[in-house]
DNA sequence: ACAAAAAATGACGACGTCGGCATTTTTACT
DNA sequence: AGTAAAAATGCCGACGTCGTCATTTTTTGT
């Protein structure tokens, strides 16, 4: 592995002029540049970080720490995207996987005091509200997926779950549907409070009265090992007097069960029964026959975003306390999986009451 | 950040003994210890990895190159694998996607030599060949998921699709099933091609008529945006003359094209009509309903097995050309989605001769 | 109690790079 | 041509750590 001193031999110039060509600061001549690109390429000579980082405490490396790579794989898009935020700008990344051990995040904080990190994204797998005080942060950092309950001042990057759920409420409204079922995600999880607040609101500012809602939880249990019931639930409320026209799903996983119940009993989709999910996992809404309309979690805007702003806290760029935080939208996605329901059905007369939207 | 003189000067000893206890080299006195631990504790002392590689060479650091993080998310596990080696071995993981472009690739193994990384795990999403020659390499370099058609000589560490392929057709044989529909994964992979030779080994070698099986297409198209038929084709076997009992799909999202056109048609699984995947992808595999007969893809312990193949390549234990290389069993997951057939109903009589196994 | 061996500790320099500043070369201007 | 300013280049040392080897302290054996 070659020096600077091996080029600046070659080169017939001093190691500081090699140095000056390598990090293209001015005053050298055309020519001696030249020479010493030449001998750079002779010797393939490559810079060391590791000796420029012991001198000027600049490492360009960030830490990315997550908890665990749940059950849901594409939560992975978040550190994709910081990933690329990174190479874009000549960061380099470290990731390390904690399994949610706290010993293994121990651990970790020193790997990236070792190596000098200059800061760290703290990306939980899905979105959850966390306890962690900054001053357990021994570098700067930026929370991903997930907000601290005991420190304010933690920035952090989190989905909008609140408005995905609402614009899709909105659009199963919009599309005439009066009888709705809503199965909601597991209590556990942040995001399943957040949705199913924004479905009520929706719901309770167009009118609809309560009668014509169906609410069950499809999921529950400690996160990772969750018992899903609801495919037995979306059967059951197919198989109540007045079904709903449309089955809401605290997410796409629990749309794919949505799909396989009511399947099973004979019932096609949109036609009998319109559904939609949450969260946008290719894997399962765009597979779906047809397509699911959903709202997309932004996994991969939420660490390219996060990565910004860590950024943004290491350059000393203003930005202090949650003024920095940021909330993601979700965006709709419309595919086929709502159908729109024609004047004539949208009484609400079988479902008691038959309130419409005010404007 | 205080350095090792810093602790040193606190402790009163020279930095050489503080060095000597950091790295637990012998001969220092218990008391000189006790003292230079407490002033590293007061101090919040963490060594400074870049100093010490400027002297050592080791960096105790490896390099993952990823080539796109496909549409299937899960082969992410490989790298989670790979990752929980690492740290088990006091390695630290750097992962760069090129996204399959070139140039990124070359940058990427750019900043593995200015880390000064000890060696890379060439790692691609989806089991294929790929054209690498050990020099492109610049250092130590084990391939994951992949093989290299230019030079035997690179190590690589891939899953068996044939076996497992061959472990799920002798399943299916040994339930009674004759009349079988095969749907084929994207001829364009590597793992198509080893799954399908796979089945009809096993098909011929239990002297099934070609009669009595049914193959198709599921889906075609450059990588990441396939056309996907299976749908189609799963309605289409169902309702030909004498429709198979069993469908064989080339992958576990195949499969749930499977589920979705046969429930649709109103059969039931696996009464009517059995079906089984391959690859294990848990989002899918697990929550169909029944849940889904396949085989697992090993991606975690891919990257772990990986991790320790290039651990051996990097200390020099031998293993020398691709005599290292392994592939990884991809073991059966017998779950609900395959019934029984009995005896009464094993005849191929309807479709066509009546060979059965020769055992 | 004393020498020899063993254990503990320290002084110093090198690793590869770059910042600071001194020195040399080139350019611009009279 | 001569001089001042600007540009180009080089020398030296420091960053934090650890290897080498010298020095000091302790232990062991008689």
């Amino acid at each position: 592995m070659p020096s600077i001193k091996d080029v600046a031999r070659v080169a017939g110039v001093s190691d500081k002029t090699v140095s000056r060509v390598v990090n293209r600061e001015p005053n050298v001549k055309p020519e001696t540049f030249r020479r010493v690109e030449q001998a750079i390429q002779d010797l393939g000579y490559v810079p060391n970080r590791a000796a420029r980082l012991v001198r000027s405490r600049k490492s360009q490396v960030l830490g990315i720490l997550t908890d665990l790579v749940s059950v849901t794989p594409y939560s992975n898009d978040i550190v994709r995207g910081a990933q690329a935020w990174a190479h874009a700008n000549g960061y380099t990344v470290i990731v390390v996987n904690t399994n949610g051990d706290d010993d293994t995040e121990k651990a970790a904080w020193r790997t990236f005091q070792e190596h000098s990190i200059e800061g760290v994204l703290y990306v939980t797998m899905y979105h959850r509200l966390i306890n962690l005080q900054a001053s357990d942060c021994p570098l700067p950092t930026v929370l991903v997926n997930c907000r601290s309950t005991a420190d304010q001042s933690l920035i952090s990057v989190t989905p909008d779950d609140y408005r995905g759920s609402q614009a899709l409420t909105r659009h199963v409204l919009e599309q005439g549907h009066r009888r709705i079922g809503y199965i909601r995600l597991n209590p556990v999880l942040f995001g399943a409070e957040e949705r199913y607040r924004a479905f009520q609101d929706v719901v309770r500012e167009w009118g609809i009265p309560d009668a014509s809602i169906t609410t069950k939880i499809g999921m529950s249990g400690v996160v990772g090992q969750e018992i899903d019931h609801s495919y037995q639930v979306t059967q059951n409320m197919l198989q109540q007097d007045a079904p709903p026209t449309v089955i809401m799903c605290g997410n796409d996983e629990i749309a794919l069960q949505a799909y396989l119940g009511a399947l099973t009993l004979g019932h096609r989709i949109p036609d009998d029964v319109s559904i939609v999910g949450h969260d946008d996992f290719k894997t399962v809404s765009k597979a779906l026959k047809p397509a699911l309309t959903t709202a997309a979690l932004p996994y991969y805007d939420l660490g390219f975003r996060a990565s910004e702003a860590l950024y943004g806290v290491i350059s000393g760029e203003g930005a202090t306390g949650s003024a920095g935080s940021v909330k993601m939208d979700c965006p709709m996605v419309r595919r086929e999986s709502v159908r729109p329901l024609p004047d004539s059905q949208r009484s609400l007369a079988d479902a008691g009451g038959n309130a419409r939207h005010k404007d």
